[in-house]
Parts: structure tokens; sequence; C-alpha cells
DNA sequence: GTCTATATACGGATAGAC
DNA sequence: GTCTATCCGTATATAGAC
């Protein structure tokens, strides 16, 4: 699997983001026309996302809001009745899609080798096409509600369980060394939040996301192989 | 080394910073006495970092400040003079801080894969002494003026400029791989970063810096361990 | 040196016209 | 559905008393 692969599988684009808020939302959204909706949805979470990453959520007016977005305040609050609901929005949507695109990229059947192999280029491709809320969330966690932010803790802890679970079954069939799994579930994670709150400095040079994939796994796998004492089975649990 | 020897060696307590902040910003600090400062500044800036923790620094009001610092708005502009300077004076201490520790920490005599090990042990201990300021200076990076959040990108520079000298010194020596330096000091600030920035985990989960560097340290070394599957270099425990 | 009181601007949010 | 005009609270920063 590379990012192109992942593209053509996946398909998540900023559209089906606001569609699915707008689903989620229709209730608080005086606004009814889908496309309308849709439409505008996308100027203000783009306008949000790009603002955000300037100057953080906080520091961002609803007249920066209104101005970026080239819409007027009145407008805006057709869409959500406070800038705090309109963070939970953002936050929750983007929750539920990397939620499923997690659970679906899962298969109980291959290896652990292939799994984690799987999961974590599976992580990296979804925050390269939603770098943007994937930085916004990592930024703003503490903004929200408390609520809110227990769902980004679990969301966290879920993430993390998955990554250990696959290592505690290599580990258990003899392909993966018996160090602390959680804490290399949390290296592990660490490297990947890397790629999208550093994202300028890989842009600058030039490293796409497959290399830096490749790379991460060469780190991981580096560690994880058992200590081979004996001429056993000394290299290569690797590649598809 | 480890965590207890580095704090006996290394002697930079709350009170140095601020003492130093003094002495770096006096021309614009109305207040004279060294006495008085010091511990004025040392209210001011336990108080910036704990709200910052919770709600962000642009979230801060200077009313929460003068509530939580327990002195008056007036008090407070007595030692910066906008809530902006009050960050920069900050940012600029803490930088100055790091970079002489850094700077001190190396030896230029000692092999390579000492120095590094020097290094790493050397930031995580000196971000655990610091972490308030670690913490952030992370989040609050994109509030600064362009100016000084080029200092902290130079800084960032200087950083992993250090590590991959040190890195390719190893390489040449033949004892570390001939992998991509700059992406493996990526990896390594990463794993840096994750400790104080997660710190809350592994406060939760008993785990001590000193673990944590040690595994960083295995974990690392791993990957950097020269490929000695038989006369030769023959790379590759990796294909694609 | 520190306080209280206040100037002034800007924030989020809404009402009501079109 | 969208806009303009506006309410009103809170923000930063300062003046002047003590």
């Amino acid at each position: 699997m590379n990012y192109k692969d992942f593209l053509e599988n996946i398909n998540i684009t900023m559209e089906d983001f606001c569609r699915e808020s707008f689903f989620e939302n229709r209730d608080h959204i005086r606004v009814k026309k889908e496309a309308t909706v849709v439409k505008n949805l996308q100027r203000i979470f783009d306008a949000v996302f790009k603002i955000s990453y300037e100057k953080g959520f906080q520091a961002m007016s609803m007249r920066d809001l209104s101005r970026e977005a080239d819409m007027s305040m009145g407008a805006l609050y057709a869409y959500f009745s406070s800038k705090e609901e309109l963070l939970e929005i953002i936050q929750r949507q983007g929750r539920a899609i990397v939620n499923r695109a997690i659970t679906v990229c899962l298969d109980a059947e291959a290896s652990p080798d292939l799994k984690l192999r799987n999961l974590i280029r599976t992580h990296l491709y979804l925050s390269e096409i939603g770098r943007p809320w994937f930085y916004f969330t990592f930024m703003e966690a503490k903004n929200l509600s408390k609520k809110e932010r227990d769902e980004v803790l679990a969301m966290e802890s879920f993430t993390e369980k998955i990554l250990v679970d696959i290592l505690e079954e290599g580990s258990a069939k003899g392909i993966f060394n018996q160090k602390d799994h959680r804490l290399t579930a949390c290296m592990i994670k660490a490297m990947q939040q890397e790629w999208y709150l550093k994202r300028w400095k890989y842009s600058k040079r030039k490293i796409s996301v497959d290399q830096y994939a490749d790379f991460v796994l060469e780190f991981v796998n580096a560690f994880l192989k058992p200590a081979t004492t004996g001429p056993g089975k000394s290299e290569k649990m690797e590649d598809k």
C-alpha cells in the first residue's frame, strides 16, 4: 500500500466532511438546502483551519472568520449557535471519520507485522488527507469543554490500545520482541504526530508521506525485531 | 548519568529563570529592587504557565493572571508593557537557558554514541525541570511575532543540526548505520517532545524520566546499530 | 511599589431589513 | 438566506491616589 492506493480506496474529501456535518447537525442549522449548506460549511471550515493554523482558534475573532469565509456575521450564525459549538462540530466530525477509517483498516486475519504496517500507514495517510483537522485538534483540544476533551482522550487511548494489542499478539507469536508494548505504542504515536505537527518542515525538504512512512516503519521494525542470539530467524519479518 | 546526577550538576531553578529575566529586562521593568522583582516575576511566570496550560495564553485574560498571581493589574504592568511583551520575555529567557545547557553538555572528545546518549538525556532531563516552559513554548509559538517565531525555528534547526552532526560522525566511524540522518534526528526530537507534551500520561502510569530516557535510547540504538549481517555491509533488513 | 477606577476598543452574538 | 447595524460584556492598558 502507498498513498496513491490509499487515496483511491478510501474516499474522504472535504466535501464529505461537510456533508456529514450537515446531516449530523441539521437540527441546529437554520439553512435547509443541502447544496447551500455544504458549500458554505466548506468555506467556513477551510477558513477556520487557515486562521487557526496561523494564530489559533481562540485568537480568531468571528470577524476574522467572516472576512476569510467571505460571509457576513449573520450568515455564519445560521450554521452554528456559538463559536464553541463550531469548534465542537469540527472536532466531532473529524473524530467520527478517523474512527471509521481506522476500524475499517483492521484486518483480523492478517499477521501482526502486516497489521502494524497497515495501521501505521493508514494513520499517516489519513493525517495527510486531513492534515488541517489533525493539527487543529491537537492544538485546540485544551479549549474544549470537559466532555469533549474526554472524547479526545478516549480517542487517544483507543488508538493506543489497538497498537498495544497488535504488539502483544506479535510478541506472543515471537515475531516481535518482548519490550514494553505501551511505551512502544507511544513512540509510534509520537512519530505519527510529528508528521502533521511539523508538516512545513517536510514540505520544505520535499519528503513525501510515503518516504516518511517507509522510514517510520524501518525505525519501528528495527526495534521490534526479536533478539536473534543464534542463527535463527535473524532477518526479515519484512514486507508485503 | 541519570536525572538525579543531572539535577546536582546543572543548577537551574525557577528563581534563576526569574533573576536572569530581571537582568535582561531591567530597562523595561519599572520596579528596581531585585528581591521584589524576582519574587513577583516568579509569581507571574508560575501563573502564566498554570493558566496557559489549562486554557492557552490567548485565552488567559490579564484579569485571570492578576487573580492567579495575586497582584493587581497595575502591579503587573510594572513588569512588562504588554501581554505580548510578557510572552516574549518568557520565550526568550527559556531559549537562552536551553541553549546554554545544550551547549555545555557537548563534549567534543567523547565518542559519537556517548555524545548522542548524553545529548538525548540532557534534553529530556532539561524538559523535565522546565516542563511548563517547554510545553508553553510548543503551544504558543504561533502567537509570537514573526521575528520571535523565527528565533524558535532557528532553535529547532540548531538542536536538529547538533543531532545530525553526531549521527554523521558516528556513521563515518562505522558506529552507526548509514540511514537518513536528518530523518533520524527528527524521530529523536519527536520522542523528546512526546515527553513534555504528554506528560500527564506518563505521570499517570508512573513512568519516570529515567525510565523514559532509557527506553528512547534503546529504541534509537536499535535503529542506529550498523547492519552486521556478515562481512561487508549488506544493509537491508528492509525491502518494499 | 501597589492599588482602584476607568478609558477605549474589540469580542461574541442578535434583530430586523431585504 | 444573507446582510447591516447594533447591543453589551469583557479585553487590554493606563491614570492617579496612596
